[in-house]
DNA sequence: GCACCAGTACTACCATACAAGTACGCTAGT
DNA sequence: ACTAGCGTACTTGTATGGTAGTACTGGTGC
């Protein structure tokens, strides 16, 4: 539920692309600024070109990738200010929604969202970063869900995506999850104790965590980052 | 300026069709539950399926087009739900840019705005309502880019798409395009003298004016609303 | 008259072949 | 040693043929 644009029924092999590619440029299993090609890529996930190139084109869309006619398909580098208009884009909706939420949440919404802190909890004891993202991903999500704007995650999904390969490349400090788990705990508290503005101060204090993580990594990996105008060279993917 | 995604120089034929087709859904052209055929469209363009196909696998992207595997692909109807989303977005979106914007504009700016809001008055004069909606989305275009935030707008405007297409199809009646500047007017005029909460306020109350359209839309043209969960037609292009 | 079933025609999906264009590397000339 | 220029190998863009699957239609049995 929650995608709109989910108009079929059945799975295509572009489907499988798209979600293996996506997959893979948000774990930086492909480095921003390396290239993709077509064929390469065809050979590897055994289909034709033209899946591959249409998942591209879409990614494209989200600017996850980007296409040079005749030349060549690149992972997008991290762009400061790309990241900077995520940002905005995601505290904008998801405080508004945030907002809405605490006129009108009731205690089985919160019970909802306090298991998700649970598990949350349970991630942190044995430091599963991966699972603690899926369940960060999962709480901003179900917020907006219980807004009545689920339609909106889609928005925040893909300015989310520029934000989180920055994420996943910072090493986790030892007390960062723990940290990140206490902000959400103000959050949901300040929510259904009802005092909007409070609430509100934390959601935007807490996604703004994000910059903290991204100028770490931009420290010790700055060919991430897309520093110049300059575009990456065709033979960038020599590992 | 203002579109990340434009990463290439060259302009191919896939770029013409998305852009022909995105102004054929946007001005009703291709009404809105009508099936669009990658054969029919590539004959009529002159050019073969494939970036006939790329094209709307990437508006499909944008909510604008629906693919059913195996069956057709359609032009999104309007959603009532998803018109609701996008004017959450968009006012999201906008009202954050503004209140912003009012603490950081300039006298320049200021006049580039009421420029904007003069062609408007002769727009209105002549009833010209192509160029008043051109200039509608020039000025809150350009709000957004003052704020810094030109890049979000890619966002709002494909919320706005959803949007536009019932406004466009609503009749335009006589004293609607003078309401509208008025509106516009008061935005500037409390954004020029540092109300931030009136002209938030304004903004929002002018940017829910659309539900009055869209009712008005709904009352003439049912059919181009998705009333029920169920799909278009194959043989729904039969005009 | 109505319901069911099979055939047909249409759809988008995928694979492949060809075309247009760019970048890199080698070679020849300075 | 260095630079200019050309050729090759690579890229994406476009065109087209075949395939799998769905919807519509006409006929048949009830």
């Amino acid at each position: 539920m929650g995608d709109r644009s989910k108009a079929r029924t059945t799975t295509t092999s572009r489907d499988v692309v798209i979600a293996e590619l996506r997959q893979r440029i948000l774990d930086l299993s492909i480095k921003p600024g390396s290239s993709v090609s077509e064929n390469e890529l065809a050979n590897q996930l055994g289909v034709s070109r033209t899946p591959v190139r249409e998942s591209l084109i879409l990614l494209a869309g989200e600017g996850l990738i980007e296409i040079y006619p005749q030349v060549g398909t690149f992972v997008s580098r991290i762009d400061p200010a790309a990241v900077a208009d995520a940002q905005f884009i995601r505290e904008a909706l998801e405080t508004a929604s945030l907002r809405e939420l605490v006129a009108t949440i009731d205690d089985g919404q919160i019970g909802t969202l306090r298991d998700i802190l649970d598990q949350q909890q349970l991630a942190v004891r044995s430091q599963d970063v991966d699972r603690f993202f899926e369940l960060d991903e999962q709480l901003h999500r179900t917020m907006m869900d219980l807004a009545g704007h689920d339609s909106a995650w889609t928005v925040v999904r893909s300015a989310r995506a520029h934000l989180e390969r920055a994420r996943r490349a910072s090493l986790p400090v030892a007390d960062t999850l723990g940290r990140m788990l206490q902000q959400h705990t103000t959050i949901v508290d300040r929510l259904s104790s009802g005092s909007t503005d409070e609430a509100e101060k934390a959601l935007r204090s807490h996604l703004r965590e994000v910059f903290h993580d991204i100028n770490e990594v931009k420290a010790q990996s700055p060919e991430y980052f897309a520093n110049g105008r300059s575009r990456p060279t065709r033979r960038a993917h020599l590992s």
